[in-house]
DNA sequence: ACCTGAACACCGTTCAAGT
DNA sequence: ACCTGAACACCGTTCAAGT
């Protein structure tokens, strides 16, 4: 890479950051290349899709939650792990409004620039959540898909103006939905079962 | 209302409804004046916002469900009713994909022309609610605003191309957070105080 | 090798001119 | 009263021409 290129790429790319985490993932190309300053032209030979530029923007981030959890999975107990990883990810996606769309996407589409980093995450979550239902602490009529489809749900609120405040108590809403004694899922509620045997 | 007005009125939203319903709600304006062979202007003068057209687009439908609930009121169990009519809401918003998103942005504004729609829809949701609260069947610590929220959560992932198979058994879910037995939430789990009380 | 920006086909929104 | 469509200010995307 000629080191020009290398200067517009990196310069780009800061200016991507700024301008994306001032007006979200679907801000305008044409406005950043114009403020780095740039040919609209040069945006697109470094980044032909708007994903590739999110797919840049964002790779660190997915990598630190990937190691972040495999952290969790040793430093904390199953349903901690995967309660905390859980909110970590919503408050991630919450830095780069409206990435969650492009994200639910790509996870879809092995053609996308942000297909692997997503599939990382999502087998990353698919961890934490199986160690937590081996340990029957979690709900075993969900997979790691579902856990990923509830993530993205929350980031979704979290990025809607008027529900973002609710969000952490949805989140434990949720969490606790997850993490709930298998006794209690699927089946009549523990307090009649344990009745019953009282009963007998 | 003159009669040429009328026609285009209602030819305007038999257009519009087709292509909300093929592209969503964020469709453009212009092809809906186009395929209504009517000037851009005509469409602009009947409905002066995108959310003005959504409105009368769904107002019956927005009727229906609050009338639904009053029937599910009174000829359902309060677990039941509450379960029927989010997934009856979460139904109606995947007629017209996207259109979740303009309506948690009304439902902050009051200036917005889906205001009104919005906030009926969370008043009926309210009120099933808190007849399932005050028969101990549901979480005491949820409102109306979080219940709004979730369904709009839901709402977004049944848009979604690729969670949409799963949607239906993550309503499953949070539908059976909400509706917990009140001695699982908060506290600990039941069964560790019917442990307990069995060791006392 | 890389950069540039005009060109093309779209938007949403407004408003002068028509009937 | 109501309708029309040109005009304006934006998009995303491509690509011939430059260095």
């Amino acid at each position: 890479m000629r080191v020009d290129a290398r200067r517009n790429y990196d310069h780009l790319l800061a200016v991507a950051r700024t301008v994306v985490t001032e007006q979200g993932a679907d801000a305008s190309l044409r406005d950043i290349a114009r403020r780095a300053e740039v040919g609209l032209g040069t945006l697109y030979r470094h980044f032909p899709t708007r994903e590739a530029l999110l797919e840049a923007l964002l790779r660190t981030s997915f990598e630190e939650l990937a190691t972040r959890a495999a952290e969790l999975e040793t430093s904390s107990s199953a349903t901690d792990a995967l309660e905390t990883w859980l909110r970590e990810c919503v408050a991630f996606t919450h830095e780069y409004r409206g990435v969650i769309t492009p994200m639910t996407a790509a996870i879809e589409d092995p053609e996308s620039a942000l297909h692997a980093s997503c599939v990382m995450l999502r087998t990353s979550g698919t961890q934490l959540l199986t160690r937590a239902q081996n340990a029957g602490l979690a709900r075993t009529d969900i997979d790691g898909v579902d856990l990923f489809a509830l993530i993205a749900a929350l980031a979704w609120l979290s990025d809607q103006a008027g529900t973002a405040p609710r969000a952490d108590h949805l989140i434990d809403l949720v969490a606790s939905a997850i993490l709930t004694d298998l006794n209690t899922s699927p089946g009549p509620p523990v307090r009649s079962r344990s009745t019953e045997s009282l009963g007998s």
